[in-house]
DNA sequence: TGTCGTGATGTGTACGTTCACATGCTGCGA
DNA sequence: TCGCAGCATGTGAACGTACACATCACGACA
């Protein structure tokens, strides 16, 4: 005997119990502003009785509105993304927003499916984080209709952005090396298609150029402690330098577990410094000089530029948030 | 002037282009085996001519299906759960189903209108990776009827669940310093109302016993460096153990940066084991000894488990992933 | 040659909700 | 006393799709 297949409660079946029409109950739930206390309290009474539970979908195939906000998120576990679209989750609840994140690969047809579903679940706003160049083939080949911001720094014009201003900190973080008196300095980038690995990397090429210093080709890395690790070991080849900038924490870590290992010393022999500020890099040994940024504020701001389109304004902006060098242990004058 | 609202195609304005029947297009749409291959030819066509894409909350609202799976997570950054959520997704799509995943908070109300929104979408099934106890009081108030899976290692006999045997990861860890001769062992745990670091604390405690050894009480952290950080400089006031196992790798980081700052060597002077392995444990300063989690594999498992009971298998089976032991260089016998 | 099965396609309806409009009631001012 | 504004509530339609059923053409078979 199969259970029977009991209906959810409906509009309806509502009305029928509090004895009043399936369309006051729709003003009961949409807070229509004339409607007598009294029988207002009285469908709420029904609603929590039959443990009712409006129809998502019904709502949506008649207002094409879900209050939902979609977010594309890269496929990669990293601290950054994860909080930011943590901090975007809480301030679209406080504007009785949901969010329905998608994860997707790199690969383009990944990043295509992942926006088609989004559109699909017919999100008013999509934010995307999956900072990657092939997102905007994607984009621009759904000619997307649903506004969007991205959580990156290319200046295009087609669309509104928040970011952390990646150039400056890899200027930060190059220009304290410099600062200090290292001369010989390395950097350890990441992925080329990356635009933020691209952008830190400028940052570090602009100050090498400012200080008149001899330009040393970037290592292109994974973000990975495991390459950081291997670059290290590269490096102490030819051990011709006194300080390494590194494209994030984690190459960081790696990277000085290498110099480690070869009995470098940190920062006496080789500063080093790392981007990001993820939580464990105070307490890396030596803790970690770096460069913070705030990854919950550009979630923050992203999802309130983004309802400000939703809302009606039309002016494409592009926020930075202005990242900060959070000096500790690692680094020190060459000796 | 505003632009002028364009509808989105529907099934009809294919189908009067196409010259046939809303409902051939709809057979189209679902594959139906009855259709001859000219009509389905330039269906086709005219469906990518319009750019038409199926409206899903029409389809939801008409079927109760949506073919997507929801995921429930807790609110932190932490590198299992994302680990876990990214192998759902990537099995999901090999299954036709598309993942929704919407993150809470640790408090009831929080868990509450995840689920509940989850719910409204009309999710198939629900993987549950918020592993704090109060999330099964959320589920027993609103008697979910949707079939869920937790990852964790309840062993309630109400729903399925996948796990990494974390007793016997907390077993594991004891056992390898008391094989290597250590007899002072402090235990750092996690929040009590964590179910894993509960079962973490288990193991400990039950091979502390087996060992006929003298039980100290375990500490209760919060998973972070810092409180690893904090903990090692409480602990250092009183310097009388030789081994510490920490419930998480974070915290073990924050424990060696305050062994390192007294001057107190690792593993010379005090070994450290760790928990969960992430991809960073193995570029700390020494190496993390410490338990290695599959959490892709409970993540890919869980989501077998759960559509095998979509499509109508009713065994509420308890799964468990059996953790396993890496050694590196932060711990040796005693010295 | 009539009947029947089968493949291909079309028609009516339901899903649960909101929007536009209609209706009834109440009280107030002329 | 009448008309009318305004509040409270009800009725009909629409959103876009899938399911159940109806229809039609065609060939096989007795």
């Amino acid at each position: 005997m199969e259970p029977e297949k009991v209906r959810a409660p409906n509009i309806r079946d509502v009305a029928r119990l509090a004895g009043v029409s399936y369309q006051t109950v729709s003003r009961v739930l949409n807070e229509s502003p004339n409607i007598r206390p009294s029988t207002k309290e009285r469908v709420l009474e029904v609603i929590d009785e039959l443990g009712y539970q409006p129809n998502q979908a019904a709502r949506t195939l008649v207002t094409n509105r879900s209050r939902t906000i979609g977010v594309l998120s890269g496929d990669t576990a990293h601290y950054g993304p994860t909080t930011s679209v943590h901090a975007i989750e809480i301030a679209a609840r406080q504007s009785g927003y949901r969010v329905m994140i998608t994860n997707t690969t790199s690969d383009y047809d990944s990043i295509r499916a992942g926006l088609d579903f989004l559109r699909q679940q017919a999100v008013e706003a999509i934010v995307i984080i999956a900072p990657q160049v092939r997102v905007f083939d994607a984009i621009a080949d759904m000619n997307l209709t649903i506004p969007f911001v991205t959580l990156d720094s290319t200046q295009r014009d087609t669309h509104r952005s928040v970011s952390v201003d990646q150039f400056r900190g890899g200027r930060l973080a190059t220009r304290h090396l410099i600062d200090l008196g290292h001369r010989e300095i390395e950097h350890l980038a990441g992925p080329q298609d990356w635009i933020e690995a691209d952008a830190r990397m400028r940052g570090f090429l602009h100050e090498i150029g400012d200080a008149e210093l001899a330009t040393r080709p970037p290592i292109l890395g994974d973000w990975t402690a495991a390459f950081g690790h291997h670059a290290g070991r590269e490096l102490l080849r030819h051990p011709d330098f006194t300080a390494v900038f590194c494209a994030n924490d984690q190459m960081a870590l790696g990277l000085i577990h290498a110099l480690h290992e070869e009995g470098v010393r940190v920062p006496q022999d080789v500063s080093v410094v790392g981007f990001d500020d993820i939580p464990d890099a105070a307490h890396f040994w030596p803790p970690l000089t770096t460069v913070r940024q705030d990854f919950a504020e550009i979630g923050r701001r992203s999802l309130a530029i983004i309802l400000d389109e939703v809302l009606g304004s039309s002016d494409a902006s592009h926020e930075q948030v202005v990242p900060e060098l959070v000096v500790r242990a690692s680094t020190a004058p060459p000796q």
